[in-house]
DNA sequence: CTGAGTGCAAACATTTTGCACACTC
DNA sequence: GAGTGTGCAAAATGTTTGCACTCAG
């Protein structure tokens, strides 16, 4: 395990590497990548609401600009977690991989050993270099997959998982015909 | 290696599996179905525009409803590749995983064998039941790769994999001052 | 002071939806 | 003939961009 970044420990650092770059420090900018941290990881969207409650009126293109500037700086990641908005988590050292339950959308880090294997194959049969910080493991979490086993999932609480969620299936307009 | 359903081998089948469920056959929906076979893989538009070689006058939101219909049918499965559309292909018997290329854009698929050993550790360390259909690895293909270890990528042509693609970041507004 | 950065609004891209007509069964 | 499916257009959602004003340096 090397050392990764979370929380509080990216307080001094990431400033000066924005100095240096010739760019300034804003409070927006502060704040957002705050709210990374804080949050583990969220939408654009998300992570606007998260800072909007300490100092409102954050707009969202600046949300947008703030992370693309902050990705550039490799202080996040993004990665496409399904349907919907993509996702930013706070980079660390060694990558990381994204579990994403599709029942109940909860999104789980795991260290980026579990790919290993996976990425050594890869490198060795095609030369393909696997790029892990945009990894994504889609599936069902073991509460969603012990609940699937029954007949209804009722833990569907607010799943921004992705698009194939049971029960947001499209309407069925036609039934089959016995 | 299971019974693929690639290219031809579904012309029969589904047929009936459409009717059996009060469906009905159109010409739109055996046409997206051969696109989606013929192309591999590709966005709804993509697959719009190929179907529209043949027949014109197919609009793009029954492009998108015959998918989701096709996919409930288990005739072929969605993938959120990168920054812009939903990749649609054939489904196969054993699903496939998605090799992105962030350089060049081109999508390969391989075999599920490669996966194996994510999917068993996963399960067994965090009971999380992977979605082998849903599985996309982003990185550099070979030649990618290779063009990267020079000094610039000068392979984009038509680069529609991820955001991240070399050459199409954003526009630097300021560099760094020396 | 200077110009990078923000807010605002409009443009853009992708996906979904309501409604009237057409075509499959 | 009945009603599912299509085309069209408008709405919903997510992201980007131009412009004028503000604030960090």
């Amino acid at each position: 395990m090397g050392r990764t970044v979370q929380g509080g420990a990216l307080g001094q650092d990431w400033q000066a590497r924005l100095r240096s770059r010739g760019y300034r420090l804003t409070p927006q900018r502060q704040l957002v990548l705050e709210a990374v941290g804080t949050l583990g990881h969220g939408t654009p969207d998300e992570i606007a609401t998260a800072v909007r409650r300490q100092a409102s009126g954050l707009n969202i293109s600046t949300v947008y600009r703030t992370l693309e500037l902050l990705e550039e700086l490799g202080l996040v990641e993004h990665t496409h977690l399904g349907h919907g908005a993509a996702t930013y988590s706070v980079a660390t050292e060694d990558g990381h991989v994204h579990l994403v339950c599709r029942g109940c959308g909860h999104i789980d880090e795991v260290a980026p050993d579990v790919v290993e294997p996976l990425v050594a194959d890869l490198a060795a049969t095609r030369g393909f270099e696997v790029d892990v910080g945009h990894f994504a493991v889609f599936g069902l979490c073991r509460a969603c997959s012990a609940a699937s086993s029954a007949s209804s999932a009722s833990s569907a609480s607010s799943a921004s998982g992705d698009g194939s969620a049971p029960g947001r299936e499209h309407p069925h307009p036609h039934p089959p015909s016995p």
